[in-house]
DNA sequence: CCGTTTAGATACCGATTGGTATCTTTGCGT
DNA sequence: ACGCAAAGATACCAATCGGTATCTAAACGG
């Protein structure tokens, strides 16, 4: 299929090198195709960033997700959160980094649609985090003073600090750190 | 002076909207000057790029620094990185979040230059949280198997991700949040 | 096998990009 | 007051930007 395929290689390049800085013809040249192709599957550039990046973010909620139901403990649920931030340096199945974090940076004002759906994917991000809390209190697994906003936040912001610094030095160390301490805050301060 | 005048503006419209998304029109709308005068001072946009940021990170730094000469214990000290980072939501002194922050996402390796000091400014920063932590062992302000080196990458780490999120939300709840958290983490688990 | 719809290629559009060559103005030393 | 150097303005350049109108080729139903 033409669409996927340039949603493919659309998002690699707006992963990599921005959105805006992602020309037409950057996405010609990748997928082999010609302007008119592209635009008989998207009514505008800025369409295709959308939908690129809700493609990116929808198929990281649906992997995660499914590996979050296989585990059956509160510990192995969040640790499943710290690996797929680990995994974008790591082992990269979508190259670039975290794509929420490069859209949060990268969009401005006059971005507002491709806004609304970065604020959208950081709530989504933090409200299933905050789940497994809630789930984890209800079934004797993490203490009950623990406040599930305060764990999603520090989560999420650690580790998006963790790729921004590994991608930045070209090197695993930063998020290892950020990974294994993290592991260690949740067992030794949340867990029960 | 003219080419203060071209850097003040510049800095302030590629801490928003981005280095690459800021053309020499936008420089030259702001600053009231023309393109002709700005390549008087500067040889290229990517100079002038570089430039900007620099700047930027120096007056950070120095500011910074002064602060956390100013006092004399290592609490107060760490208290200043992060007092620095909930500035840039609450009070910025720079429109547009962390020029590190938005210059490590933003680069890629086709920016070769601008991406080597980003890497220098992330290296100054965590020397000095590192410097913070060696003086505080010294004086015995700090517990001697801290490792100076994890807490520079979570402090770090978890401000510019609390950064992000904020800026992504317009708000200034998360960085409190990651604010408060860590000034109780380096409470309780660094200091003595 | 034909006609119609659909997908994709080609060729173009005006606007804007970073950059430069040249002209004019400003200011300063004597 | 004059002359010269530095600073800035103007006008231009080719290349590229996102976008579109039109043409051709493929696919598909009857």
């Amino acid at each position: 299929m033409t669409k996927a395929k340039v949603l493919k290689e659309a998002t690699a390049l707006f992963n990599t090198k921005g959105y805006k800085s992602t020309s037409l013809s950057d996405i010609t040249e990748a997928t082999g195709l010609t302007k008119g192709a592209i635009y008989r599957h998207f009514e505008s550039k800025e369409s295709l960033e959308i939908e690129a990046f809700q493609k990116m973010m929808q198929a990281i909620f649906v992997t995660l997700n499914e590996k979050i139901k296989a585990e059956n403990n509160t510990r192995d649920k969040l640790f499943c959160v710290l690996n797929l931030f680990q995994s974008y340096i790591t082992n990269p199945f979508i190259i670039g980094g975290c794509p929420l974090l490069n859209v949060a940076v990268e969009v401005d004002d006059t971005n507002l649609e491709l806004k609304q759906k970065a604020q959208q994917a950081l709530f989504v991000f933090r409200d299933s985090v905050e789940k497994i809390i809630i789930n984890g209190k209800t079934h004797k697994q993490v203490r009950n003073l623990v406040n599930e906003k305060l764990v999603a936040t520090i989560l999420i912001s650690t580790l998006e600090g963790g790729v921004m610094m590994s991608k930045l030095q070209n090197s695993n160390a930063d998020i290892e750190i950020v990974v294994n301490h993290l592991k260690n805050w949740i067992v030794s301060d949340i867990l029960l």
